[in-house]
DNA sequence: GCTTGATCTGAAGCTAACTTGAGGTTGCAG
DNA sequence: CTGCAACCTCAAGTTAGCTTCAGATCAAGC
Protein backbone atom coordinates (compact mmCIF):
# COMPACT_ATOMS: atom_id res chain seq x y z
CA UNK A 1 0.00 0.00 0.00
CA UNK A 2 2.62 2.47 -0.97
CA UNK A 3 0.40 4.45 -3.01
CA UNK A 4 -2.85 5.93 -2.44
CA UNK A 5 -6.15 4.68 -2.75
CA UNK A 6 -7.92 7.33 -3.67
CA UNK A 7 -8.81 8.32 -7.41
CA UNK A 8 -9.89 11.34 -9.24
CA UNK A 9 -12.77 10.92 -11.61
CA UNK A 10 -10.64 11.06 -14.73
CA UNK A 11 -8.96 7.95 -14.22
CA UNK A 12 -12.24 6.07 -13.13
CA UNK A 13 -13.84 7.38 -16.26
CA UNK A 14 -10.84 5.92 -18.39
CA UNK A 15 -10.69 2.98 -16.15
CA UNK A 16 -14.59 1.71 -15.94
CA UNK A 17 -15.19 3.04 -19.60
CA UNK A 18 -17.60 5.39 -18.15
CA UNK A 19 -18.19 9.04 -18.73
CA UNK A 20 -17.36 11.15 -16.23
CA UNK A 21 -20.76 13.00 -16.76
CA UNK A 22 -22.43 9.48 -16.18
CA UNK A 23 -20.20 9.05 -13.05
CA UNK A 24 -21.34 12.15 -11.59
CA UNK A 25 -24.87 11.40 -12.35
CA UNK A 26 -24.22 7.58 -10.76
CA UNK A 27 -22.92 9.99 -7.53
CA UNK A 28 -26.12 11.99 -7.54
CA UNK A 29 -28.14 8.64 -7.58
CA UNK A 30 -26.51 7.21 -4.87
CA UNK A 31 -24.51 4.69 -6.53
CA UNK A 32 -21.02 5.80 -5.59
CA UNK A 33 -19.96 7.98 -3.23
CA UNK A 34 -16.41 9.96 -2.85
CA UNK A 35 -14.52 12.42 -0.95
CA UNK A 36 -13.68 15.61 -2.03
CA UNK A 37 -10.23 17.61 -1.97
CA UNK A 38 -9.33 20.80 -0.62
CA UNK A 39 -10.07 22.34 -3.83
CA UNK A 40 -12.98 20.25 -3.72
CA UNK A 41 -12.47 17.63 -6.68
CA UNK A 42 -13.69 13.95 -5.97
CA UNK A 43 -11.60 11.08 -5.06
CA UNK A 44 -12.92 7.86 -5.26
CA UNK A 45 -11.92 4.68 -4.06
CA UNK A 46 -9.73 2.03 -6.05
CA UNK A 47 -12.76 0.01 -5.27
CA UNK A 48 -15.06 2.14 -7.23
CA UNK A 49 -13.53 0.80 -10.26
CA UNK A 50 -14.99 -2.76 -9.35
CA UNK A 51 -18.20 -1.09 -7.90
CA UNK A 52 -18.86 0.65 -11.58
CA UNK A 53 -18.00 -2.62 -13.35
CA UNK A 54 -20.96 -4.34 -11.67
CA UNK A 55 -23.15 -1.54 -12.64
CA UNK A 56 -22.26 -1.63 -15.88
CA UNK A 57 -22.48 -5.90 -15.95
CA UNK A 58 -26.17 -5.72 -14.14
CA UNK A 59 -26.86 -3.09 -16.69
CA UNK A 60 -26.11 -5.30 -19.15
CA UNK A 61 -28.61 -7.43 -17.82
CA UNK A 62 -31.40 -5.34 -18.07
CA UNK A 63 -31.64 -3.91 -14.61
CA UNK A 64 -32.61 -0.55 -14.10
CA UNK A 65 -30.44 1.78 -12.15
CA UNK A 66 -32.68 2.00 -9.50
CA UNK A 67 -33.33 -1.87 -9.29
CA UNK A 68 -29.00 -1.88 -9.08
CA UNK A 69 -29.19 0.81 -6.06
CA UNK A 70 -31.38 -1.56 -4.65
CA UNK A 71 -28.83 -5.03 -5.17
CA UNK A 72 -26.47 -2.26 -3.66
CA UNK A 73 -27.57 -1.08 -0.72
CA UNK A 74 -28.93 -4.54 0.41
CA UNK A 75 -25.29 -5.75 0.81
CA UNK A 76 -24.42 -6.48 4.43
CA UNK A 77 -22.18 -3.21 4.64
CA UNK A 78 -19.43 -3.53 2.70
CA UNK A 79 -19.01 -0.85 -0.43
CA UNK A 80 -18.78 -2.83 -3.09
CA UNK A 81 -19.74 -6.71 -3.91
CA UNK A 82 -17.82 -9.32 -2.66
CA UNK A 83 -17.15 -13.00 -4.41
CA UNK A 84 -20.45 -14.09 -2.19
CA UNK A 85 -22.19 -11.30 -2.78
CA UNK A 86 -21.89 -11.51 -6.24
CA UNK A 87 -22.58 -15.06 -6.66
CA UNK A 88 -26.14 -14.47 -4.63
CA UNK A 89 -26.83 -11.51 -6.78
CA UNK A 90 -25.58 -13.11 -10.23
CA UNK A 91 -27.74 -16.13 -9.47
CA UNK A 92 -30.65 -13.65 -9.48
CA UNK A 93 -29.78 -12.28 -12.07
CA UNK A 94 -29.54 -15.75 -14.13
CA UNK A 95 -33.35 -16.35 -13.27
CA UNK A 96 -34.05 -13.20 -15.10
CA UNK A 97 -33.06 -14.27 -17.62
CA UNK A 98 -34.27 -17.40 -18.17
CA UNK A 99 -37.63 -16.22 -17.65
CA UNK A 100 -37.35 -13.72 -20.33
CA UNK A 101 -35.72 -16.29 -22.74
CA UNK A 102 -38.88 -18.22 -22.05
CA UNK A 103 -40.91 -15.37 -22.64
CA UNK A 104 -39.58 -14.65 -26.00
CA UNK A 105 -39.72 -18.03 -26.78
CA UNK A 106 -43.48 -18.39 -26.10
CA UNK A 107 -43.83 -15.13 -28.12
CA UNK A 108 -41.95 -16.67 -30.60
CA UNK A 109 -44.02 -19.91 -30.62
CA UNK A 110 -47.36 -17.42 -30.98
CA UNK A 111 -45.96 -15.59 -33.48
CA UNK A 112 -45.68 -18.70 -35.98
CA UNK A 113 -49.05 -19.52 -35.42
CA UNK A 114 -49.52 -16.45 -36.36
CA UNK A 115 -47.86 -16.64 -39.81
CA UNK A 116 -50.28 -19.63 -40.28
CA UNK A 117 -53.19 -17.81 -39.34
CA UNK A 118 -52.29 -14.33 -40.90
CA UNK A 119 -55.42 -12.81 -39.17
CA UNK A 120 -53.97 -10.17 -37.60
CA UNK A 121 -57.14 -10.01 -36.02
CA UNK A 122 -57.49 -8.18 -32.18
CA UNK A 123 -59.72 -10.59 -30.95
CA UNK A 124 -58.49 -13.72 -32.10
CA UNK A 125 -54.44 -13.24 -32.56
CA UNK A 126 -52.50 -15.48 -30.40
CA UNK A 127 -50.50 -12.77 -30.19
CA UNK A 128 -52.35 -10.00 -28.86
CA UNK A 129 -54.84 -10.18 -25.89
CA UNK A 130 -55.84 -8.83 -23.02
CA UNK A 131 -53.77 -10.53 -20.19
CA UNK A 132 -50.61 -10.50 -21.14
CA UNK A 133 -50.66 -7.31 -23.24
CA UNK A 134 -47.74 -4.71 -22.11
CA UNK A 135 -49.27 -2.29 -19.84
CA UNK A 136 -47.30 0.84 -19.78
CA UNK A 137 -44.79 0.18 -17.12
CA UNK A 138 -42.81 3.47 -17.85
CA UNK A 139 -41.57 5.44 -21.19
CA UNK A 140 -39.39 3.77 -23.41
CA UNK A 141 -40.41 1.17 -26.13
CA UNK A 142 -41.65 -1.78 -24.64
CA UNK A 143 -39.99 -4.75 -24.87
CA UNK A 144 -41.79 -8.39 -25.03
CA UNK A 145 -40.23 -8.83 -21.95
CA UNK A 146 -42.71 -7.03 -20.15
CA UNK B 1 -72.20 -1.47 -46.59
CA UNK B 2 -75.07 -0.09 -44.95
CA UNK B 3 -72.97 1.13 -42.25
CA UNK B 4 -70.90 4.21 -42.36
CA UNK B 5 -67.05 3.16 -42.40
CA UNK B 6 -65.95 5.95 -40.46
CA UNK B 7 -65.52 5.83 -37.08
CA UNK B 8 -64.32 8.71 -34.10
CA UNK B 9 -61.33 8.24 -32.27
CA UNK B 10 -63.06 7.34 -29.11
CA UNK B 11 -64.63 3.81 -30.77
CA UNK B 12 -61.27 3.72 -32.41
CA UNK B 13 -59.63 3.64 -28.75
CA UNK B 14 -62.10 1.28 -27.51
CA UNK B 15 -61.63 -1.28 -30.25
CA UNK B 16 -57.85 -1.06 -29.87
CA UNK B 17 -57.49 -0.79 -26.39
CA UNK B 18 -55.38 2.57 -27.23
CA UNK B 19 -55.59 5.65 -25.20
CA UNK B 20 -57.00 8.70 -27.28
CA UNK B 21 -54.04 10.50 -26.95
CA UNK B 22 -51.64 7.68 -28.23
CA UNK B 23 -54.04 7.97 -31.19
CA UNK B 24 -53.64 11.11 -31.51
CA UNK B 25 -49.72 10.83 -30.93
CA UNK B 26 -49.92 7.94 -33.28
CA UNK B 27 -51.34 10.17 -36.06
CA UNK B 28 -48.53 13.07 -35.70
CA UNK B 29 -45.92 10.59 -36.19
CA UNK B 30 -48.13 9.44 -39.28
CA UNK B 31 -48.87 6.32 -38.44
CA UNK B 32 -52.39 6.58 -39.25
CA UNK B 33 -54.26 9.29 -41.20
CA UNK B 34 -58.15 10.25 -40.17
CA UNK B 35 -59.99 12.37 -42.20
CA UNK B 36 -62.32 15.61 -40.35
CA UNK B 37 -65.49 16.43 -40.36
CA UNK B 38 -66.70 19.81 -40.44
CA UNK B 39 -66.55 20.45 -36.87
CA UNK B 40 -62.81 19.46 -36.88
CA UNK B 41 -63.21 15.82 -35.45
CA UNK B 42 -61.55 13.16 -36.74
CA UNK B 43 -62.68 9.87 -38.40
CA UNK B 44 -60.96 7.23 -39.00
CA UNK B 45 -61.20 4.25 -41.50
CA UNK B 46 -62.45 1.22 -39.65
CA UNK B 47 -60.03 -1.00 -41.24
CA UNK B 48 -57.50 1.26 -38.88
CA UNK B 49 -58.57 -0.95 -36.11
CA UNK B 50 -56.39 -3.94 -37.52
CA UNK B 51 -53.50 -0.93 -38.35
CA UNK B 52 -53.13 -0.51 -34.99
CA UNK B 53 -53.70 -4.00 -33.93
CA UNK B 54 -50.32 -4.35 -36.08
CA UNK B 55 -48.52 -1.15 -34.33
CA UNK B 56 -49.57 -2.71 -31.02
CA UNK B 57 -48.01 -6.59 -31.91
CA UNK B 58 -44.64 -5.03 -33.46
CA UNK B 59 -44.45 -3.25 -30.65
CA UNK B 60 -44.50 -5.77 -28.44
CA UNK B 61 -42.04 -7.56 -30.23
CA UNK B 62 -39.93 -4.83 -29.43
CA UNK B 63 -39.53 -2.62 -32.51
CA UNK B 64 -39.67 0.90 -31.93
CA UNK B 65 -42.43 3.18 -33.64
CA UNK B 66 -39.80 4.91 -36.13
CA UNK B 67 -39.03 1.06 -37.27
CA UNK B 68 -42.74 0.06 -37.47
CA UNK B 69 -43.56 3.35 -39.61
CA UNK B 70 -40.93 2.47 -41.61
CA UNK B 71 -42.56 -1.25 -42.63
CA UNK B 72 -45.73 0.49 -42.65
CA UNK B 73 -44.89 2.63 -45.29
CA UNK B 74 -42.84 0.09 -46.71
CA UNK B 75 -46.11 -1.95 -48.04
CA UNK B 76 -47.05 -1.39 -51.36
CA UNK B 77 -49.65 0.84 -51.21
CA UNK B 78 -52.37 -0.64 -49.01
CA UNK B 79 -53.16 1.71 -45.62
CA UNK B 80 -53.41 -1.64 -43.87
CA UNK B 81 -50.89 -4.59 -44.22
CA UNK B 82 -52.73 -7.77 -45.45
CA UNK B 83 -52.19 -11.39 -45.22
CA UNK B 84 -49.27 -11.71 -47.42
CA UNK B 85 -47.78 -8.84 -46.12
CA UNK B 86 -47.93 -9.82 -42.31
CA UNK B 87 -47.12 -12.85 -43.58
CA UNK B 88 -43.07 -11.19 -44.92
CA UNK B 89 -43.45 -8.71 -42.01
CA UNK B 90 -44.17 -11.48 -39.15
CA UNK B 91 -41.31 -13.73 -40.78
CA UNK B 92 -38.63 -10.86 -40.57
CA UNK B 93 -39.63 -10.28 -36.56
CA UNK B 94 -39.19 -14.19 -35.95
CA UNK B 95 -35.65 -13.96 -36.89
CA UNK B 96 -35.59 -10.86 -34.65
CA UNK B 97 -36.89 -12.81 -31.71
CA UNK B 98 -34.48 -15.43 -33.02
CA UNK B 99 -31.42 -13.58 -32.70
CA UNK B 100 -32.71 -12.10 -29.34
CA UNK B 101 -32.78 -15.09 -28.00
CA UNK B 102 -29.33 -16.13 -28.87
CA UNK B 103 -28.19 -12.87 -27.27
CA UNK B 104 -29.84 -13.68 -24.00
CA UNK B 105 -28.14 -16.85 -24.45
CA UNK B 106 -25.00 -16.28 -24.87
CA UNK B 107 -25.19 -13.69 -22.15
CA UNK B 108 -26.73 -16.67 -19.64
CA UNK B 109 -24.14 -18.87 -20.53
CA UNK B 110 -21.43 -16.20 -19.79
CA UNK B 111 -23.12 -15.13 -16.40
CA UNK B 112 -23.17 -18.98 -15.33
CA UNK B 113 -18.78 -18.40 -15.94
CA UNK B 114 -19.13 -15.76 -14.02
CA UNK B 115 -20.86 -17.37 -11.15
CA UNK B 116 -18.22 -19.77 -10.55
CA UNK B 117 -15.28 -17.01 -10.58
CA UNK B 118 -16.86 -14.06 -8.91
CA UNK B 119 -13.80 -11.91 -10.40
CA UNK B 120 -16.01 -9.07 -11.52
CA UNK B 121 -12.82 -8.01 -12.78
CA UNK B 122 -12.99 -5.58 -16.05
CA UNK B 123 -10.31 -7.36 -17.20
CA UNK B 124 -11.03 -10.76 -17.42
CA UNK B 125 -14.65 -10.95 -16.56
CA UNK B 126 -16.44 -13.07 -19.65
CA UNK B 127 -19.42 -10.81 -19.00
CA UNK B 128 -17.91 -7.23 -19.28
CA UNK B 129 -15.33 -6.56 -22.53
CA UNK B 130 -15.00 -4.17 -25.29
CA UNK B 131 -16.21 -5.62 -27.83
CA UNK B 132 -19.51 -6.35 -26.63
CA UNK B 133 -20.36 -3.85 -24.63
CA UNK B 134 -24.00 -1.68 -24.63
CA UNK B 135 -22.68 1.02 -26.51
CA UNK B 136 -25.08 3.94 -26.06
CA UNK B 137 -27.62 3.70 -28.77
CA UNK B 138 -30.19 6.35 -27.09
CA UNK B 139 -31.33 6.60 -23.90
CA UNK B 140 -33.23 4.12 -21.39
CA UNK B 141 -32.24 1.34 -19.89
CA UNK B 142 -29.78 -0.77 -22.43
CA UNK B 143 -31.13 -4.21 -22.75
CA UNK B 144 -28.73 -6.88 -23.25
CA UNK B 145 -30.30 -7.18 -26.48
CA UNK B 146 -28.17 -4.57 -27.90
C1' DG C 1 4.57 31.33 -10.68
C1' DC C 2 2.46 30.34 -14.81
C1' DT C 3 0.15 27.69 -17.97
C1' DT C 4 -2.61 23.93 -19.23
C1' DG C 5 -5.44 20.20 -18.55
C1' DA C 6 -8.58 18.33 -15.18
C1' DT C 7 -12.53 19.37 -12.33
C1' DC C 8 -16.28 21.87 -10.38
C1' DT C 9 -21.56 23.35 -10.31
C1' DG C 10 -26.18 23.93 -11.92
C1' DA C 11 -29.32 24.23 -15.28
C1' DA C 12 -30.94 22.77 -19.51
C1' DG C 13 -31.30 19.49 -23.35
C1' DC C 14 -32.03 14.83 -25.47
C1' DT C 15 -34.89 10.53 -26.86
C1' DA C 16 -38.91 7.62 -26.60
C1' DA C 17 -43.56 7.29 -26.16
C1' DC C 18 -46.87 9.11 -24.29
C1' DT C 19 -50.05 11.66 -20.65
C1' DT C 20 -52.04 15.66 -18.55
C1' DG C 21 -54.20 20.03 -18.39
C1' DA C 22 -56.36 24.16 -19.68
C1' DG C 23 -59.69 26.23 -22.20
C1' DG C 24 -62.84 25.82 -25.94
C1' DT C 25 -66.04 23.34 -29.62
C1' DT C 26 -69.13 19.52 -31.57
C1' DG C 27 -72.61 16.33 -32.14
C1' DC C 28 -76.29 13.64 -30.94
C1' DA C 29 -80.21 12.16 -27.77
C1' DG C 30 -84.24 13.68 -25.93
C1' DC D 1 -83.02 23.41 -28.97
C1' DT D 2 -80.70 22.22 -24.98
C1' DG D 3 -77.43 19.64 -22.34
C1' DC D 4 -73.65 16.87 -21.86
C1' DA D 5 -70.38 13.53 -23.35
C1' DA D 6 -67.05 13.41 -26.70
C1' DC D 7 -63.91 15.97 -29.26
C1' DC D 8 -60.47 19.65 -30.38
C1' DT D 9 -55.51 22.12 -29.90
C1' DC D 10 -51.26 23.26 -27.98
C1' DA D 11 -48.02 23.38 -24.45
C1' DA D 12 -45.90 21.28 -20.87
C1' DG D 13 -44.88 17.28 -17.93
C1' DT D 14 -43.12 12.33 -17.19
C1' DT D 15 -39.37 8.59 -16.82
C1' DA D 16 -34.78 6.86 -17.70
C1' DG D 17 -30.22 7.76 -18.21
C1' DC D 18 -27.38 10.56 -19.38
C1' DT D 19 -24.91 14.66 -22.14
C1' DT D 20 -23.87 19.41 -22.97
C1' DC D 21 -22.78 24.00 -21.79
C1' DA D 22 -21.22 28.09 -19.51
C1' DG D 23 -18.39 30.05 -16.46
C1' DA D 24 -15.28 29.32 -12.75
C1' DT D 25 -11.61 26.87 -10.05
C1' DC D 26 -7.89 23.39 -9.17
C1' DA D 27 -3.55 20.81 -9.55
C1' DA D 28 0.68 19.90 -11.25
C1' DG D 29 4.72 20.13 -14.35
C1' DC D 30 8.32 23.19 -15.89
Amino acid sequence: MHRNDLIPIGTLSRRTGLAISAIRYYEDRGLVTSVRTGGNQRRFLRSDIRRLGFVQIAQKLGLGLAEIERELTALPQGRTPNIMDWQKISRSLRKEIDSRIQLLTRTRNKLDECIGCGCLSLDRCALYNKEDRASAAGPGPRFVLD
